[in-house]
DNA sequence: TCCGCTCTTGACCATTTGATCAAGAATTAT
DNA sequence: ATAATTCTTGATCAAATGGTCAAGAGCGGA
């Protein structure tokens, strides 16, 4: 009697490797060109496969994207999640902006996904934003509120602290191209890290310790 | 004997009209959707206008879009170009990023225009962005040290300085729809104003003036 | 009024592109 | 080995889309 897999055949070999070479591909389209610039050939090009193969894997474009995201967004949050509050609290902020700074160099075309994304209205992870993001992000404030209500940081809205951290992080690899055309190429990757902490954590220095 | 206009007809007072209505309505679509997702039709649709009419006044959908990012280019550096060296550096810093943030909120589509371009690699404004935005800011770099040179603004970057700036306060507009969610789509005006100066400036007044 | 120029649009075209299908190749299980 | 299943792809389709064209409507100057 055969098996009755009306669904979700349990991945193959062939199948974990070929899933992968396509999210790998997909990515560098995806982060160049958006959703609606990408092409399907673009992408099963770049993943040495034929169009009608890619999508025996994932049987719409939009499946790729979902799926890319999906991918990437719990690995996004991990720095937060990472904020200990029983640590000392320029120690965490600074460990937390420079794993995000780290991110954004070693990883720019997921930064790019998903700035591409939130840019043209998130319709793929509205849910996530209104529902896990804003969750864990009212946990952390609470606990930055409480560094700054302990007289362990200065007073800022942390909310807006958050923003900040996340807006100048993500703009090394967002508008990498800007900064580069600016600071005519010149190397960023150590400098720009050194002076980011600087201008963000300087400012937040208790008054009197 | 008529007149010889090869080309350039002077504009009339209809071809005014319809340009401006067709550069709204582009701006719309082209800010929500990037240059490769949005349709002539849908921007022929916002002008109220049938597609080869649109047509016959930007022969090309690219020439809309360039229109636009030239209509407003030299607009959005105004605010840095009005960083005056002879000023008071946190007042005017302080001008700075209130300017700036006020665009943000007042003209979003613009500075989603812009982000989307950057995004894609800035495949039309990477002259501008290596000629006059370079030399701007190292113009204004310039002033920013010569501030910290003189004691009267505390050490830091001078690049990274704007760049923090310019991430943060276009962060509110590129990035609305998250921010919105994180913060339950409460008001965020005039606090988010009042939160970014107090975090981008409190780290730069000088130690012992 | 009349003539020339500007403006407007329905119909149309060529290309791009997301997606399907049927048929064959490769792999796996028995 | 061999049958069943999984994998692969050339050919093809339908819809979307940037752009063209010719013909007519509207406007302004003489």
């Amino acid at each position: 009697m055969p098996q009755l897999k009306t669904k979700a055949p349990i991945n193959t070999r062939i199948q974990a490797r070929n899933k992968e070479l396509i999210l790998e591909a997909a990515l560098e389209v995806f982060s160049v060109s958006g959703f609606r610039g990408a092409t399907v050939d673009q992408i099963a090009a770049r993943a040495d496969m034929s169009k009608p193969n890619l999508l025996y894997y994932f049987r719409r474009k939009e499946d790729i994207y979902v799926a890319l995201l999906e991918h990437t967004l719990s690995d996004w949050l991990e720095p937060l999640r990472a904020l200990d509050p029983a640590g000392d609290p320029l120690t965490e902020l600074s460990r937390y902006i420079t794993a995000k700074m780290q991110m954004s160099e070693a990883n720019p075309m997921a930064s790019r996904l998903f700035a591409n994304e939130i840019l043209h209205g998130a319709p793929m992870i509205e849910k996530f934003l209104k529902g896990p993001l804003k969750q864990l992000v009212a946990e952390k404030a609470e606990v930055i509120r409480f560094w700054m209500a302990t007289g362990k940081l200065a007073h800022a809205d942390p909310y807006h602290l958050i923003f900040a951290i996340w807006a100048v992080t993500q703009h090394y690899a967002d508008f990498s191209v800007q900064v580069e055309a600016v600071l005519g190429r010149r190397e960023n990757g150590g400098s720009a890290q050194k002076a980011v902490l600087d201008i963000l954590l300087r400012g937040l220095r208790p008054r009197q310790p």
